[in-house]
DNA sequence: GAGCAATTCGA
DNA sequence: CGAATTGCT
């Protein structure tokens, strides 16, 4: 009797380092399947957004392509999973079906059922640790409660060994010619207008798009990470979300990459560096963490507190802030690189959730779901754990008053107003010291940079300073109505 | 460089 | 008890 296994892909489109497939290559299976099963209803409000699925649809033709070159074949299904699952081993006689954990609560809810319905008819299961460096249930506080604040979290766990990366396959066995696939065009994954051609242009999803990417931040860019990451003219960040989104890398292969590196690149410095991107990959694992034990979070506040926050319900100011065209140039700049290009500088990110749910106070579930249908990186832990904690209703401590000052973060990052003047071209011509608030500038300043306020751009929708104050008076009430 | 405004987390 | 991502006036 031939054995067969099925290996269910989801956000692990990568070979190497990818626990289920090493599993099932090294169980003495006579063929593997490989499937992809698409199937956004099952994830509720949180399917994947516009930018998410473009990249999807590459970074399955990757995985198709890699698998094709190794003797196999991707099968593209649809859901629902479950009844998909099962006419796939009704159709290859599959006994196991292997598969790589997922944390978000739809997810989790759905493989727990999906689980017990496979066990309960007899296969044999079994799903694999490759998303995150620690399991969000290995961590918690000497009271036995996840973790609230980064730092602590971090030094809990920081200093676990991570086990070395497993090796891609260098064959694989041959899927049976009569399991059908569908075409990957047939998930209609792409926009019917290109408005994606930025996105085509700037990345190259799969996962060797994924590997050259750390292999061009560790030569360029991490010599100068702590220094260059917070300036959004360069190119100083490791741009290894998208694919960390999607698992074409996993995080315990960046963790060691960078350690082979850094042991060929001695130096005091690069280690300071390195401590602070690995830092990073540590606010993934914590989003992670803090979504796992708060599943509410994409929705609710941590701080039951926002329930009651007096949000301005600034339905004109959203729609201002989406298109770039608040006339705070920052904000403008930030939110015209995402919606052109499926991405925004990190540091943009927290100045343009600051100025919607401070200055405009809306509410950061707006900007929550602008930036999940926008970015091409959009991670449900990841930008829950971003709103909350710019709005300052999250994990930490953190003061509300802390507001972030669009043009004081323009002067302190971009002083040379590069960024501003790539995304926002009509202020392209004004000098430096105006650039981050054209509202002040003198007229003859104005005029010489041909630029009429109201007209060739807006003037701010919002004073900085006033709306600033209302936003703390609005915390003060509702602090003390506790 | 202090003050924001005292708070919550976590050891 | 000390500490708390990245701030602003």
């Amino acid at each position: 009797m031939k054995k067969r296994v099925i290996v269910w892909f989801r956000r692990d489109l990568r070979l190497a380092d990818n626990p289920a497939l090493t599993a099932a290559l090294g169980g003495g299976f006579d063929s593997i399947v490989p499937v992809f099963i698409h199937a956004p209803d099952e994830l509720g409000d949180w399917a994947p957004g516009g930018a998410q699925r473009v990249w999807l649809h590459f970074s399955l033709e990757a995985l198709a392509a890699q698998l094709d070159s190794l003797g196999s074949r991707l099968i593209v299904r649809t859901g629902p999973t479950q009844e998909t699952l099962d006419e796939l081993i009704e159709e290859s006689g599959a006994s196991a079906v292997y598969w790589n954990r997922l944390y978000d609560p739809l997810t989790i809810a759905r493989d727990k059922k999906i689980k017990k319905h496979l066990d309960d008819s007899g296969m044999e299961t079994a799903s694999f640790q490759s998303h995150l460096l620690y399991e969000p249930w290995t961590v918690e506080t000497k009271q036995g409660k996840p973790y609230k604040v980064f730092t602590p979290f971090w030094k809990s766990v920081r200093d676990r060994t991570i086990s070395a990366p497993l090796a891609a396959p260098n064959t694989m066995p041959q899927v049976w010619s009569r399991i059908g696939s569908r075409s990957l065009a047939s998930l209609d994954l792409l926009p019917r207008i290109d408005w994606d051609k930025e996105i085509r242009e700037a990345w190259t999803p799969g996962e060797d798009g994924a590997h050259d990417r750390l292999e061009q931040f560790l030569d360029d860019a991490i010599e100068n990470y702590d220094n260059d990451r917070d300036r959004p003219a360069r190119h100083g960040t490791s741009y290894l979300s998208p694919h960390l989104h999607c698992g074409e890398i996993g995080p315990r292969q960046i963790m060691h990459r960078l350690e082979e590196w850094l042991d060929e690149h001695s130096g005091k410095a690069l280690q300071d560096h390195a401590a602070s991107f690995r830092s990073e990959i540590g606010w993934r694992e914590f989003a992670h963490h803090v979504l796992y034990h708060f599943p509410d979070t994409p929705e609710k506040p941590l701080d039951e507190r926002f329930e009651a926050f007096p949000w301005s319900g600034d339905d004109e100011g959203l729609k201002r802030w989406q298109r770039g065209q608040t006339g705070i140039p920052m904000v403008d700049a930030g939110m015209r690189e995402l919606w052109a290009t499926g991405y925004m500088h990190n540091r943009l990110r927290m100045t343009v959730a600051s100025f919607l749910t401070k200055n405009l106070r809306v509410a950061w579930q707006h900007g929550e779901r602008w930036f999940w249908d926008t970015l091409v990186d959009a991670d449900l832990a990841n930008n829950t754990l971003g709103w909350q904690w710019a709005t300052g209703c999250g994990a930490d401590a953190a003061p509300f008053f802390r507001i972030f000052n669009p043009a004081r973060q323009g002067e302190r990052f971009d002083a040379d107003g590069e960024y501003v003047r790539r995304w926002v071209p009509e202020l392209a011509k004004l000098e430096n010291r105006h650039i981050h608030e054209p509202w002040k500038a003198p007229a003859k300043a104005l005029k010489a940079a041909s630029i009429r306020l109201g007209t060739d751009y807006p003037e701010p929708i919002v004073d900085l300073k006033a709306s600033r104050r209302e936003a703390l008076e609005a915390f003060d009430r509702i602090k003390k109505s506790d």
